[in-house]
DNA sequence: GGTCCTTTGAAGGAT
DNA sequence: ATCCTTCAAAGGACC
């Protein structure tokens, strides 16, 4: 499969639009979902809508308030923004974007592409497409400052551009949305006030990185400075595959990859010089930032994840992280090979792109960044203590489980039709979501090894594990975690969740043949309910 | 305010 | 080569 470093022209593009949003599995996965649905989707669209409604009307608000207090409350407007997303891809559900699986694209808000650094012209149809795909919520500040580099008027701020959705626009536009603590949409633009009062003393002050950037790359400088207006989208030598995507539109690394992108591929005045001196600044501080600022490039599931969350959180009740991750743990095993291919390919080029912005930053950088779990002790930590930490019963996660769940089962055409287990189908960049895997959704057990005695389901490890050692045989399981997860108390040591305690009630406790995985599978599309209860008790 | 929970995957150190 | 640990996102729960 072409790579990124193929040198293909729009390769990635191309490559993007391969991935349509269409393909069969998400049908599959539609339909489950509509099954797993209890909730009228109008009912759903609605309360969404309405939901959306306030809050993008309290966001629009929040906007023109923010304009001159720079200073914005960035969680409340990422929840507004948010939920103004997931209903916005419900709004337009009858099109392109019904998919449930990219939630975040109908959001886009695109690059003014007439602009002239941006020139339509030299967009090839998958450039655009990826172009806009890469650039999902281009907001005010982006088009502002797109426009702003002819013309900076500040006015030009409240340019709000409508949304635009592209028919051909890649639905894993997560890509680069992922990053959304950096994303300030209803800040100005960093180039027209680079300096952010400080809200305490009221002094303006050099703001820091996370706050300028999503701006910084948008300067009409660096914009024009660009050699080319694919240069990311049309890998040359060297050449950054988003080098103009740094900010703005939610880039996953904004606050760097002016930094490592930008410095290392753009004359070193570039950047400074469309700037005030605060960005100057900011930019030099940028250099001699620690990497530690970096974040990991997301994963596939963490892509997928940000990605179904809001759905999963809106066809439930549950709020609890915790409980969802384990429902989308399961939708995970649950995709399709294919559909998993795209987030495995989408995590790899999100991995290149890391490593292009910075080259010398290691996962390890990032090490101790958070005080040293205490995960280490609970292994051994009694279930008391567990149960300590969970006041909610179980049996609160059943009906909201049991919704989510009935898609799961509905995969049963995945054991009823057991995958052969032929040599990896899936791209090199999916580390071949494991046939074991796609034969047994109901084994998600969702760290099994860390939660009961069973034995893991053999994972999808990274790409060095060949896919053949667990596709090879779909009931092949092995002792332990390919990941390393850590050992757990035995399955009844502590109360579990009952996402994963129904999960490990019908996770087959040795390697079961396919037999085994059909009469769970029927017992659990029989009596899932039944089972979970019982377990519960 | 910090940490945990929970998921999978990736990375890198340790063995 | 394999194992083990940590972190990535998310947000409620907990301390």
């Amino acid at each position: 499969m072409p790579q990124l470093n193929g040198g293909g022209g729009d390769e990635l593009g191309a490559n993007d639009e391969l991935i349509s949003f269409k393909d069969e599995g998400e049908q599959e996965e539609k339909i489950s979902e509509n099954v797993s649905a209890e909730r009228d989707l109008d009912d759903v669209k609605s309360s969404l809508v309405n939901e959306s409604e306030n809050n993008s009307s309290s966001s629009d608000s929040e906007q023109n308030e923010r304009r001159p207090q720079p200073r914005a409350d960035l969680e409340s407007y990422e929840k507004a923004r948010e939920y103004f997303t997931e209903a916005l891809r419900r709004q337009q559900d009858g099109g392109f974007f019904k998919s449930p699986h990219y939630p975040g694209y109908p959001f886009l808000m695109i690059p003014d592409l007439t602009n002239p650094y941006l020139s339509s012209g030299a967009l090839s149809p998958s450039a655009r497409t990826y172009l806009q795909m890469k650039w999902p919520l281009l907001d005010v500040p982006g088009t502002a400052v797109l426009r702003d580099s002819r013309s900076p008027t500040p006015g030009q701020l409240s340019n709000k551009v409508p949304v635009v959705q592209h028919a051909h626009m890649h639905p894993l536009t997560p890509l680069i949305t992922y990053s959304n603590e950096h994303f300030s949409p209803g800040t100005p633009p960093a180039h027209l006030s680079p300096e952010i009062l400080d809200p305490k003393t009221g002094i303006p002050r050099t703001p820091h990185p996370s706050e300028l950037s999503p701006y910084y790359p948008l300067s009409p400088g660096a914009m024009g400075q660009i050699p080319h207006p694919l240069g990311w989208l049309v890998p040359q030598q060297g050449q950054p595959m988003y080098p103009i995507t740094a900010g703005g539109f939610r880039h996953p690394y904004p606050a760097l990859a002016m930094n490592a992108s930008m410095s290392s591929h753009f004359s070193p005045h570039i950047v400074p010089h469309h700037h005030h001196h605060g960005l100057h600044q900011t930019a030099h501080a940028y250099n001699t930032l620690p990497s530690s600022h970096i974040k990991k490039p997301l994963n596939a599931f963490m892509l997928y994840m940000k990605e179904m969350r809001a759905k999963v959180v809106a066809e439930c009740t549950l709020k609890e992280s915790a409980a969802i991750n384990q429902i989308l743990g399961r939708r995970w095993h649950s995709l399709s090979r294919e559909e998993q291919a795209k987030y495995y390919e989408l995590a790899r080029k999100e991995r290149q792109l890391h490593s292009q912005l910075y080259p010398g930053w290691s996962a390890r950088d990032n090490y101790g960044k958070r005080k040293k779990r205490k995960r280490d002790n609970k292994t051994d930590s009694t279930p008391e203590d567990f149960s300590a930490r969970h006041k909610k019963p179980c049996v609160q996660y059943l009906p909201q489980e049991k919704m989510i769940d009935s898609p799961a089962s509905s995969h049963g055409s995945m054991l009823d039709s057991p995958a052969t287990p032929s040599a990896a189908l899936a791209s090199p960049a999916a580390p071949a979501p494991t046939h074991s895997e796609q034969a047994q959704p109901l084994s998600l057990t969702t760290k099994p090894d860390r939660h009961h005695h069973f034995p893991l389901l053999s994972k999808p490890s990274s790409s060095s594990s060949s896919s053949s050692s667990s596709s090879a045989s779909s009931s092949s399981y092995q002792p332990t975690s390919a990941s390393g997860r850590q050992s757990t108390p035995p399955l009844l040591s502590r109360p579990l969740p009952l996402a994963s305690l129904h999960a490990s009630l019908l996770s087959p406790p040795s390697p079961f043949h396919q037999a085994a995985l059909h009469s769970h599978h029927a017992l659990f599309q029989s009596q899932p309910l039944s089972l979970v209860t019982k377990s519960a008790d």
